[in-house]
DNA sequence: ACCGTCATGGGCTATGTCAC
DNA sequence: GTGACATAGCCCATGACGGT
């Protein structure tokens, strides 16, 4: 591994000398400059993240923290496309990040804690949302700087990240009435997320505008459970004519379970789903969605806690990333 | 203005010292 | 001889300070 010295030797140096012109230091003669920079250029050298951690005490990485969930919830494209503006957004700036990989809270607790007492992240992006979350008290109990996507749950000073989600949802809502429907059912996934919370809302609110009966359904995202619900309102021959689904992972159950019940999309019932993704585009026939940004989302969250961990002084400011519905062949006009 | 010397940081390993 | 504990030294980059 090349380091400070090696170069400080091939340029005839001290290791300070390189050290001013990574830095940028002015009192550095441009030929000096030059002269460092070629042999850096020539040695392909990188800095040593851990030295310069220990002597700036800034780790210049920031953690991530996911939601508890199997395999499948933190492969959703969601959270893929989230990351990937966090991603951007911090190379940028020249930041890391490190993600959590438990799927219990107890495990990703641990995780915390350890980027905590090892000092090896500055601040911390939530993924989510949730009221009495045991992580979001854990980074207030260290004073940890964090940023959240999701709602603001109370009047905290935590800069939050979010869509307007009841307005999303009276939209899409409102949309799929204005097509005619008269019978929904919300499918939503289980847990005391405030996203969840907040489309429920406005799908409610718009449907009693209507003077409709607004029917939900939560579930664990087992396919089956899903299937047998369906089967019982075939039965009862109470099928609506719209399925809404809080997410893309949840449609695409839904569109399984209605393939094998070989009812078919948009013919015998129509369906739309929050959180765009290709798969929605993909999907057969491809989704009616409501397309949240999340890239934008991402990447608002990562500018956000950098400022964060530069300066603590900064205005506690939350940001709405904008909303838009995409209509795809799964919804159309009676 | 320009550049070198040296102390510094936390964690780890190697070495030394002591008691049993 | 062995284990427990203490201390020294190293890793690497940074920046205050000082010399030319």
């Amino acid at each position: 591994m090349v380091t400070i010295k090696d170069i400080a030797n091939a340029a005839n140096v001290s290791p300070s000398t390189v050290s001013r012109v990574i830095s940028g230091n002015s009192r550095i003669s441009v030929a000096t400059q030059e002269k460092v920079k070629k042999i850096m250029a020539d040695f392909n050298y990188q800095p040593n993240h851990a030295a310069r951690t220990l002597i700036t005490k800034k780790s210049k990485t920031i953690g991530i923290i996911q939601k508890q969930g199997d395999k499948a919830t933190r492969q959703n494209p969601f959270i893929i496309e989230v990351l990937s503006g966090v991603y951007i957004e911090c190379k940028y700036h020249d930041y890391a990040t490190i993600s959590t990989t438990g799927e219990q809270t107890s495990e990703i607790i641990a995780e915390v804690k350890h980027l905590i007492q090892s000092h090896a992240v500055e601040g911390f992006i939530l993924l989510y949302s949730k009221e009495n979350d045991e992580i979001a008290n854990l980074l207030k109990q260290h004073a940890i700087p964090y940023v959240v996507i999701g709602k603001p749950i109370n009047n905290e000073n935590v800069v939050h990240i979010d869509n307007d989600n009841i307005l999303a949802s009276q939209l899409l809502t409102r949309y799929l009435i204005d097509l005619g429907h008269k019978t929904f059912l919300f499918l939503a996934e289980m847990g005391d997320y405030e996203v969840v919370k907040d489309r429920i809302k406005g799908y409610k609110q718009t449907l009693k505008v209507a003077n409709l009966k607004p029917s939900i359904m939560f579930t664990d995202l087992s396919r089956q459970q899903i299937i047998n619900h369906l089967k019982a309102l075939v039965t009862e021959n109470a099928l609506p004519t719209i399925i809404i689904t809080s997410d893309t992972m949840l449609n695409q159950l839904v569109l399984s379970a209605l393939y094998e019940l070989n009812i078919t999309i948009p013919e015998d019932i129509q369906t739309a789903t929050f959180n765009d993704s290709y798969i929605s585009a993909y999907a057969a026939p491809p989704q009616t969605a409501v397309d949240i940004q999340p890239q934008l989302l991402g990447k608002a969250a990562g500018e956000s806690i950098i400022k964060l961990v530069k300066d603590s002084h900064i205005e506690y400011m939350n940001k709405i990333i904008p909303t838009h519905i995409i209509n795809r062949c799964s919804t159309k006009k009676f």
